[in-house]
DNA sequence: CTGCAAGTTCAAGTCGACTTGAGGTCAAGC
DNA sequence: GCTTGACCTCAAGTCGACTTGAACTTGCAG
């Protein structure tokens, strides 16, 4: 199969070689030898870069990924996992959704004191209580408490 | 006007002290004296905190809102910036969208080689070119190059 | 042979949003 | 008067994903 040495590959994939040597210590990705001092990789690593940036894109952290993309070729994919990511980009789409609707309705809103209006005071409610902006532990308690 | 301390503002907001003391540090909120070493706040300032956490959730940074919610009472609020903000969420959700579908595909595909199903080529693509996961400057360029 | 671009290693720095820890102060209750 | 607990300040630490810098090595062109 095809050898690409690592100026190939940040040709190729736009990805500065720091990176890729911090993916390699990380163990997402693996160089095959060297040719003088630079690393050489396999052809298939840029599918493997592609497979990362999806990861990442859906919020996945770069261990989670080691996780999933073992050392050897093949992916071994955790469905579970994926699916329980699908589940909260669904929430965090839903979250943003919300919010995106409430900016607009607040920039072209042109009372000053959006605090006043209904439907802001549900949104604050709605962020401060239910969704948190992290997927987390955050927010404001509901202020009647 | 009423006043809280710093305890009355933590119990009611569920913020930890030292956020709140960080936040007025960046200026985001104000305390309008002390009883004793303790910080007092206005009443009004857990209004101003379910705004910060709505412009959180909103992913704007606490620079942002601190430009936006001057230290007077009222937020002067940047309406071209949020509109602009609305539109980032747009194309956040997007991403996600498209992401979060092509997840549950591979999670139920029973292939092993996802990587040859061309919806999941095109979702690598689009992962690469377009989108980027921090709405910035990364991603992979299309192979070919 | 010389020079240089392109690589290398390793340690340390960056960014944002906080948190943590050490050591100090104060008001109130026993 | 003394303890307790809530709060204070200030400096430093944390986390994730990289980047940066200094000092060094190599392969190859001229």
């Amino acid at each position: 199969m095809k050898e690409l040495v690592i100026g190939e590959v940040v040709r190729r994939s736009g990805l500065p070689a720091s990176t890729l040597r911090y993916y390699e210590e990380k163990g997402l990705i693996r160089s095959i030898g060297r040719r003088g001092l630079s690393r050489v990789f396999h052809a298939d690593v840029l599918e493997r870069l592609s497979l990362i940036a999806l990861g990442q894109s859906a919020e996945l952290s770069l261990d989670d990924l080691v996780a999933m993309l073992d050392a050897e070729g093949q992916p071994d994919i955790d469905r579970q996992r994926l699916k329980q990511k699908a589940d909260e980009l669904d929430s965090t789409i839903e979250r943003l959704s919300a919010i995106r609707d409430e900016l607009r309705r607040v920039a072209s809103c042109p009372a000053d004191r959006h605090i006043e209006c209904p439907s802001f005071q549900k949104m604050l409610g709605a962020v401060g209580a239910g969704g948190e902006r992290k997927a987390g532990k955050g927010g404001l308690r509901k202020p009647g408490a």
